[in-house]
DNA sequence: GTAGGGTTAG
């Protein structure tokens, strides 16, 4: 910083000093923007018109602009003038704050100023979705009632604030009144397009440029092939490589060229992105994280990681995909450790990695991690948008704190459908049926329309709360309430419904009576509730049914023999060991979650790889002891595999949830509630074992199946033994 | 003495 002028301020007063002007564009700091700013003052030159431009415009465009400061300045300059306005406008719109640009716009037109070609482009680029919602109109008028639109950056903006708001409709009217539509004004509207999802738009848009001739720049390039990209439309995205390709010199920018990438590895043509990621001359972090991004959604995740730890550098994006890359292909625990290493490298996550962090966590059942990541974000500043509670909401659901999902739900001053549908679902599976359906009518109450999703919450509330009727009404009303069409999964759920409370004719009339080909959810939902009503005839005719689909699937076969087993039918059991010898199939392993100060420990049915197996096992024989003083009597007729009735009940014995609850007896303290997770349904011997667990080592435990929530408290399970 | 369009992650 040079020094200042030590001069005698009178000498200099009231004429432009050009001294205080460089000083200003050499300035680059707050601090030393305010020795420039007394510097003015002192030498009398506050007040001069100039002098207020210049520090007006030169406080708002610091690297770290300070808004407070670049206002007050503003309010104690004596003649606020459009230009003035404009800039402290600007400054608004560039922090994002649409309600203060617009309280400053409303400010000028009491002042009796009038805006100008400068002024709608500053105010509208600051609108979002509810500003425009509110205000958009009227400021179109305005810009009418001004006579501005004729300016094509105004009209630019006017497009893309209407198509910001979803109203690409209008967007499109000032796109086809323009008299003048160059290409930029085109590459609006597109991008317009593409902010409201409306890609099918954007390719027709590149069709009507090419036949209206304008040539398009590599703007309109990227925009059309990031539609490509989100539509997976292969082959218009082919084509647009054949433009690119026809006018190379212009076109062939790394932007250009990375877009190519990310549209031909998001359409899942990783050989031609690859070879076009080979052949570019320069690359930068986004090239290679879609890349990363590709591989990891086309299935290879072990190329998606080998590419990431070969990045010249990474920014948060890309750890982010990586993170999202081992979240796809269900390696959630690679997840959260990936994230360590993200922590190690000093890169900084925002609030897109921590949903991705949550999910991993909801996944595992990983509630301590969870904790750690809500008090992470409030330490570190991280956004906590609505996407973010959300995921916080999924998160303490899917780990069996529905109280907490509650707290966060309550919190959140702005919900979407999303929210909504997650406090529906989070209830509705830790068997709230009631609470979901009060949490569904409250949603009615609002603008916030349910969709099909919301209604799969809404059935299986019932389900798990064994409301049939209700059930039955809801779905029967989801097309007139809503104008939802029930699908295969809504009709899965209804079968469900009826047949977890004993409905079982019915349920299958609804099957014989859906107007689409029922699924393997559907037949698997009433072999289900053949199993709980022990219907051997039904049980054997949904198998059948379910086997055509799925002939590998394992669970029919396991599910069917259960049945037989259940009625005494030994000689089918016995067949049906053979049927599954002889075809060779492989039963899912049984494997259960269990989280212990932060680390997700694994196991399988007679799981002997944990390091503290012995303690383990040991445990788990004394646990065995006590609970057969309590009256357990072991229940092998789900036990399938095995032969002699010892052999069953060892295995049984074995089971995975009971290794991880003995795990979780000697790891944690008294009073705390042991939670699981399970791939598979809970077998009745474990869930008879576990009732008698909660009562005799006085623990809530948490299990959460495949399919809901069983919460063991004093010797009873939420579920009321219905599932 | 100010203005318009673009790419990656949920």
């Amino acid at each position: 910083m040079p020094p200042l002028l030590h001069s005698n301020a009178s000498f200099h007063q009231s004429i432009i000093n050009p001294t205080f002007i460089s000083l200003l564009e050499k300035c680059h700091s707050i601090k030393q923007f305010k020795q420039i700013h007394s510097q003015i003052i002192s030498s009398g030159l506050a007040h001069s018109p100039t002098h207020c431009r210049h520090m007006l415009s030169f406080c708002c465009s610091l690297p770290a602009p300070n808004l407070a400061y670049s206002r007050l300045l503003f309010d104690e300059m004596p003649v606020q003038d459009v230009f003035l306005f404009n800039t402290m406008i600007r400054a608004y719109s560039d922090h994002n704050d649409p309600s203060s640009a617009l309280a400053l716009y409303v400010g000028m037109l009491a002042r009796g100023l009038k805006p100008n070609n400068y002024t709608f482009p500053f105010l509208l680029k600051a609108f979002d979705g509810e500003t425009t919602i509110a205000h958009g109109d009227e400021l179109h008028a305005h810009v009418l009632k001004f006579g501005l639109w004729s300016n094509v950056f105004v009209r630019c903006q006017l497009i893309h604030m209407y198509a910001l708001s979803g109203k690409s409709h209008t967007a499109r009217q000032i796109f086809e009144l323009s008299p003048d539509r160059d290409v930029v004004i085109w590459n609006s509207l597109m991008s317009g397009y593409n902010r409201s999802r409306r890609f099918k738009d954007s390719c027709k848009l590149f069709e009507e440029m090419e036949m209206e001739n304008v040539k398009p720049n590599s703007v309109t390039i990227v925009s059309v092939l990031s539609a490509c990209a989100k539509l997976k439309d292969l082959k218009f995205g082919s084509r647009v490589h054949l433009v690119v390709k026809e006018d190379e010199p212009v076109l062939r920018t790394l932007a250009v060229d990375n877009a190519l990438v990310d549209m031909y590895a998001a359409c899942g043509d990783m050989s031609t992105a690859w070879s076009l990621f080979e052949n570019m001359k320069s690359r930068d972090v986004i090239t290679w994280t879609s890349m990363v991004t590709g591989f990891a959604n086309s299935g290879d995740i072990h190329q998606a990681r080998f590419l990431f730890d070969r990045m010249p550098q990474k920014d948060f994006v890309s750890w982010t995909a990586m993170i999202n890359g081992y979240i796809q292909a269900h390696y959630f625990k690679e997840a959260l450790a990936i994230f360590r290493e993200m922590q190690d490298s000093k890169i900084h996550p925002d609030e897109y990695t921590m949903v991705s962090l949550l999910t991993a966590c909801a996944q595992l059942g990983a509630l301590e991690v969870g904790e750690w990541i809500r008090l992470y974000m409030a330490r570190n500043k991280i956004k906590n948008d609505t996407t973010v509670a959300n995921a916080l909401i999924d998160m303490y659901s899917k780990c069996g704190c529905i109280e907490r999902a509650i707290k966060i739900f309550k919190m959140m001053t702005k919900r979407d459908k999303f929210t909504w549908t997650a406090m529906i679902t989070g209830l509705a599976v830790n068997g709230f049926g009631e609470e979901a359906l009060d949490i569904f009518y409250q949603m009615l109450k609002t603008s916030t329309r349910p969709d099909e999703i919301t209604y799969i919450g809404v059935l299986s509330a019932c389900t798990h709360a064994g409301m049939a009727e209700k059930g039955k009404e809801l779905f029967s009303r989801m097309i007139i309430d809503h104008g939802i069409i029930p699908n295969v999964a809504h009709y899965g759920c209804l079968v469900d419904l009826l047949g977890r409370t004993g409905h079982l004719t019915e349920a299958f009339q609804t099957i014989k009576n859906m107007p689409m080909r029922p699924n393997a959810t559907v037949w698997g939902a009433l072999l289900g509730a053949c199993r709980v009503y022990k219907n051997v005839e039904m049980a054997e005719l949904a198998a059948k049914q379910l086997l055509e689909l799925q002939p590998e699937n394992s669970a029919v076969y396991v599910l069917l023999s259960n049945i037989y087993a259940k009625c005494n039918k030994w000689d089918e059991v016995h067949k049906m060991r053979e049927l599954i010898m002889y075809k060779g199939i492989k039963k899912v392993p049984g494997c259960s979650l269990i989280e212990i100060k932060g680390t997700v420990h694994e196991f399988v049915a007679g799981d002997k790889s944990h390091p503290m197996t012995e303690k383990i096992y040991s445990k788990l024989e004394d646990m065995s002891k006590e609970l057969k003083r309590a009256g357990y009597v072991p229940d092998t007729t789900e036990a399938f595999l095995d032969i002699s009735e010892e052999a069953k009940e060892s295995a049984v014995y074995k089971h995975s949830e009971k290794l991880a609850i003995a795990f979780g007896l000697l790891n944690s303290e008294n009073g705390v509630t042991i939670r699981i997770v399970k791939n598979l349904r809970i077998c009745v011997d474990c869930h008879n074992a576990i009732k008698i667990i909660s009562k005799v080592y006085a623990r809530e435990v948490a299990v959460r199946d495949r399919t809901r929530f069983h919460h063991f408290s004093h010797g009873f399970c939420s579920c009321k033994d219905y599932w």
